[in-house]
Formats: C-alpha cells, structure tokens, sequence
RNA sequence: GCCCUUGUAGUUAAAUGGAUAUAACUGCGGACUUCUAAGCCGUUAUUGUAGGUUCGAUUCCUACCGGGGGCACCA
C-alpha cells in the first residue's frame, strides 16, 4: 500500500506540476486520526514550486481523489499541507484475508533474498560465568538472527567463545593440584579465583603455571591439555544448557585459541605494509585524518596476538569459512572504539571484511534495584537471575506449571533488553524494568495466549466484511505489520518492533474489554477473524523478537 | 588532555527532519461482574543550556554543562 500511494502520489506530482524524480515519504501519521498513511510532499516542493504548500496539497489531493481506486476512501489536506489516505474498510477486510493466508510468512520480505548472512553474538568466556551482559547479548543476537531470517536471507550463526587465556591456565593447575576426578562449573569458576591468588604467590607455581600455559597455547599433548580438553567441554556443555533456556543455538563456534593463531599470520605478512613494527610489538597507525581511532597494538613483544589480532583472524575465518554478503556481530559498546580500529586495519588487507562488516552494539546493563542485587549477592550470574525471576513469574502462574512460569521469566528478561534502542545503556532496575504489567513481555505474551483463548473457543472465523462495520484501531494497525519487520530489519534494531507489539496489544485488550467477540450477531465471524489475525501478527512478532509462548497464563 | 557516546514526565523507555512529543510504572479516582483482572477507562513535560541551519528540530550543526566508555603490548 505504501508504494500505491508513493506511485499514485508521483503521478499526480507529474501531471499537476510537471516535477519528476522527487523522493515522496509515505509514513504513517502518528495520529491514527489523520489517516492511514500520510506524506509531506506539498511541504517539500513548495520551494522549488513558488507556491504555498497548502495551495499544491489540494491541487494533488484533488487529482489523487479522483484517481485513487477502490482501496483509499479518501484523500484529504490537513495542518500546513499534509497529504492524509484514509483505507477503505474493504482494504482491511483483505488485510486480514491476507495474513490469515500467510500464516508464518505474514512480515515477511525479500530484503535480503538471495544472500547469506553470518550473525556472531554471545561470545562467552569459557572458564568464567555467564553473566548479564551476556543475556543482553543473546537476546539483541538471537532477535537480530530471527530479523536476518525473515528478510530472506541464508542465516549462519556462530560464536566466539573465549577459550584460552593465563587465566585458564591458573584454573588448570589448581584443578590438577586437587586431582578431583569430577569437576563442576562452580568448581571452575572457585579455581579461577584462586589460581590468580596463587600465581602471584612463590615463584615455582608461577612459573609451573606459565608453563601450563604455553602447553595450552601450543597444544602440547600433556596432562594438562588433556584435562584442559574435559573442562572446556564442560564449559561448553554449560553455556548451551543456558542457551537453550533462552531459546537461542548456534551453528559453529570459532574460538579465540583458533583465531589467535590466524590472526598473528595474517598481521605478520602485512607488516610492515599495514602494520608497523614498534618498540618490539607489531602495531597499527590509522591515518593523520582519523582522529576517532587510536593506535593499537596487534602483536605484543613476546610475539603473542593481542585481542586485535585475533580478531583480524576472526574476519579471516568467518569470511573463508562462509562467504557471508553480510557479518553482523554484537558486542558492548565499550568495545566500539576497539572494532573500529581493527575495521581500520582490516580494510587493508581484504576490503570486503570491513565493507561487508556490520557491528551493532548494545549498552550495558547496570542493577540499580536493592531487591534482585540482594537476592543474587551481588553477582549478576545469568542462571540465577532466571532463576529468581521464574520463582517470581511462578508465584502468579495460575497452575504453576514450571515450564510456562520459565517462559514468561524469559520474556519479561528479553523484553527490558530489547525494548530499549540498542546502543544505549540500560539501568536494570528489577523492580521498574523487569515488569510482568504494564509494557512487558508478559504483556505482549498474555494479549496473545488470551486471543489464542477466543479462538479455540469460537474458530477463527471469515474475514468477510460486515454491513456497516467501523474500522477498528486494531485493523489500521495491523496492516502496517510488514513496514515495521522491514524498518526493523534495515535498521538491524528490534526495538522498532517491540514498540509496535505494544501499540497492537494496547488496541487488541482495549477492543476486547468493550466488544463481545463471540456473539450471535453477523459481525462475529468478522471479528473472530480479527482476532485471529491480531494472534498470527502477535506470534510471527514475537518469532522476531525470539521471545516465547507460553500456550496457557 | 584527545576521541567516541549519551542527556525526553517523579521513574523506565518511545518518537525515517513533520501535525497536539508516545507509552508504561508509581500515586489518586473509576467501570464491568459477559469470551483470561498479568486486563480495561480517567488523571502529569520549558525534550540539559545557549546559539545556528530549515517552511518545520527531540532528531542535523557549533559551543558549554552533566553521565558512560576508550586512548600501546588485558579481553
């Protein structure tokens, strides 16, 4: 319907003005009272026409009135010389025709048919736990994943979990000094803690540690990189079990050990070129002109990659491994200047790594609340914030089903991260944030399970159109659907989506609270079909956003 | 010091350069007793400050003020 009215409203600059070639927005008025789309045009041109934007808005609605088809009801000229479509209710009723056709493909596009994308999110650090900030991750990833798919496009996922570090290599030798024959992930994480303490200790365990880690490095068949082996499997056991409750999995995982090998290659046969020797290391001077990037460096001056290398190795594999049209990667924002260096450099070497490069980044989550900080000592632990917070969503399940309980805790978790632009920090105050009322993911999710409740008692009806049927806020909605999914998608934010879930649940429990839906009346099956488009939208939404459905609340 | 980023109701957030700045939470008040009350209805703004560009600025530009982050061998 946007591009009708784009097209239509074209032609009607053409033949009243003679103007061609001019960039027409079509946007939907804010005011639902406006109309059904709207665009500014008259606005626009009226400086290059000499002519008060009122005069040239109702020179082009007349025309645009005359030619505007069985779909608009009306074209009108408001404030200084908006354009306002109004949709006829027929328009609707196909509408609703159309989406209960479509089904799951209702949203859906071909922006990016035809091309692979490589999404990478979540990157763990093995070894220690999976916190907050990792959640904030997963969920904008596993949202951005479920984006990348709709718009028609091959989707790969991957990881890049940080495996090998001195720190590892303390955790090891304190796990080998014990000899326990079963290790748990709390047993990791306590070694961590005090491998570190110890390491600085006496000089004999430094350097036995040192020498565990070079074995690591190296992959030296040894004890140590034998149960090395066993504790990274563990690892990644753990970081699933948890991926798996957010709903999210990936198809491959790149680790740091890989990368950083591959990356110490590729920057050692661009240097010097690219990169620069300095003081013993091997460095990267971006030009005089960018002053928004710092020099870094890529090989420390014992000849190990830093973290800017491992990252141009990363590049290397996800493009040689995938091919990817487009690799988008999530991370915090604090490493924005870190990426933008190495984007910098990487450009260098193979353009297409940058160019082809997207990084989205997120802020961080911040615990401002007394009562969840409290309960999780302090520790923002991932597991036990689910944890903590399924409890509280099991205390108002009705039948304290578990499962349910854990799929509205996720919700309401997911729907405080991506609600917000990302970009932008988010201070998690558990008791104002993490809501299970008002605009929350239990929200959007009770809207859905209690229309899914209408049509399981009365059917999903016909989207045939009443004898005097007043269009409903609901319907002038719900058309609108798929501009949302595309916006969301050219903008990689899943935000623009939650927004609108929110508006349609808004109109959905608002018309429901004062309208029988099953009635005797002949608008019933009209309604019935409302309803049930209004629950397909609802659930092809919330896919996007890789939030769950819990069947019963 | 340099660079990046951010500033909207008491609070948490929204708004491709467009019309009366949109919601929720909190507080107060209300309706129904009919398909799920995690619901519905009513009740709050000098968009940090000062300029500029524009027919039109929360949005773009400049300066200042306040948060957050980065700036050579951590990730």
């Amino acid at each position: 319907m946007e591009e009708t009215i784009r097209t239509l409203v074209a032609d009607a600059l053409k033949d009243s003005f003679g103007l061609e070639g001019i960039a027409i927005v079509v946007e939907e008025p804010k005011d639902l009272a406006h109309g059904d789309y709207a665009t500014s045009v008259a606005l626009s041109v009226s400086k290059t026409l000499e002519k008060n934007p009122r005069e040239i808005a109702n020179t082009l609605a007349a025309l645009l009135n005359e030619k505007k088809g069985n779909d608009i009801a009306e074209v009108t000229v408001a404030g200084p010389g908006f354009i306002n479509f109004t949709l006829a209710p027929v328009y609707f009723a196909k509408t609703l025709e159309t989406i209960l056709e479509k089904q799951n493909e209702w949203g859906s596009n071909e922006l990016h048919k035809g091309k692979k994308i490589l999404v990478e999110h979540s990157s763990p650090n093995l070894f220690k736990p999976f916190h907050i900030g990792h959640v904030m991750n997963n969920t904008i990833g596993q949202s951005l994943v479920e984006l990348a798919r709709a718009s028609g496009a091959a989707v790969t996922t991957t990881s890049f979990p940080s495996d090998i570090s001195l720190g590892v290599a303390k955790a090891i030798f304190i796990l080998l000094e014990k000899g326990n024959a079963e290790i748990s992930i709390d047993m990791l994480g306590q070694a961590y803690v005090e491998g570190t303490k110890r390491y600085d200790e006496d000089e004999t365990t430094h350097m036995r540690i040192k020498e565990i880690a070079d074995h690591l490095y190296a992959q030296t068949p040894s004890d140590e990189y034998e149960f090395f082996q066993a504790c990274k499997a563990l690892n990644i056991a753990y970081f699933e079990s948890i991926l798996s409750r957010l709903g999210s999995d990936f198809d491959s995982y790149i680790y740091e050990s890989e990368a950083g090998v591959e990356g110490k290659k590729i920057v050692l046969k661009n240097t010097p070129g690219v990169f620069t020797e300095s003081e013993g290391a091997v460095v990267y001077v971006p030009a005089e002109d960018r002053k928004d990037i710092n020099t870094a460096v890529f090989i420390n001056s014992q000849g190990n990659p830093t973290y800017e290398a491992k990252d141009i190795g990363l590049l290397s594999m996800k493009f040689n491994r995938y091919a990817p049209d487009l690799s988008l990667f999530v991370t915090d924002n604090q490493q924005v200047p870190h990426f933008a260096v190495v984007l910098d450099a990487a450009k260098h070497i193979n353009d297409e790594w940058a160019s082809k490069s997207i990084h989205i980044h997120h802020g961080r989550m911040s615990f401002k609340g007394e009562k969840m900080s409290s309960r999780l000592g302090g520790v923002p632990v991932a597991q036990e914030m689910m944890d903590a917070v399924g409890e509280e969503a099991a205390v108002r399940a009705k039948d304290k089903d578990i499962v349910q309980a854990d799929a509205i805790a996720i919700a309401a978790i997911k729907f405080s991260i991506l609600r917000a632009a990302a970009g932008k920090d988010i201070n998690f105050d558990p008791e104002t944030s993490l809501s299970f009322e008002g605009d929350s993911g239990p929200y959007l999710q009770y809207s859905t399970v209690r229309a899914q409740s209408i049509l399981a008692k009365g059917g999903v009806g016909t989207p045939v159109l009443p004898e005097n049927w007043t269009t409903t806020t609901l319907e002038k909605q719900l058309i609108h659907f798929p501009e949302v999914v595309a916006h969301a998608i050219e903008e990689w934010s899943p935000h623009f989506l939650v927004t609108y879930l929110l508006e349609l649940s808004q109109s959905f429990n608002s018309w429901y609270g004062n309208t029988k839906v099953i009635d005797d009346t002949a608008e019933s099956p009209y309604k019935l079909a409302l309803t049930a488009a209004f629950a397909q939208t609802m659930k092809n939404g919330l896919k996007l956003l890789a939030l769950p459905l819990p069947s019963k609340m």
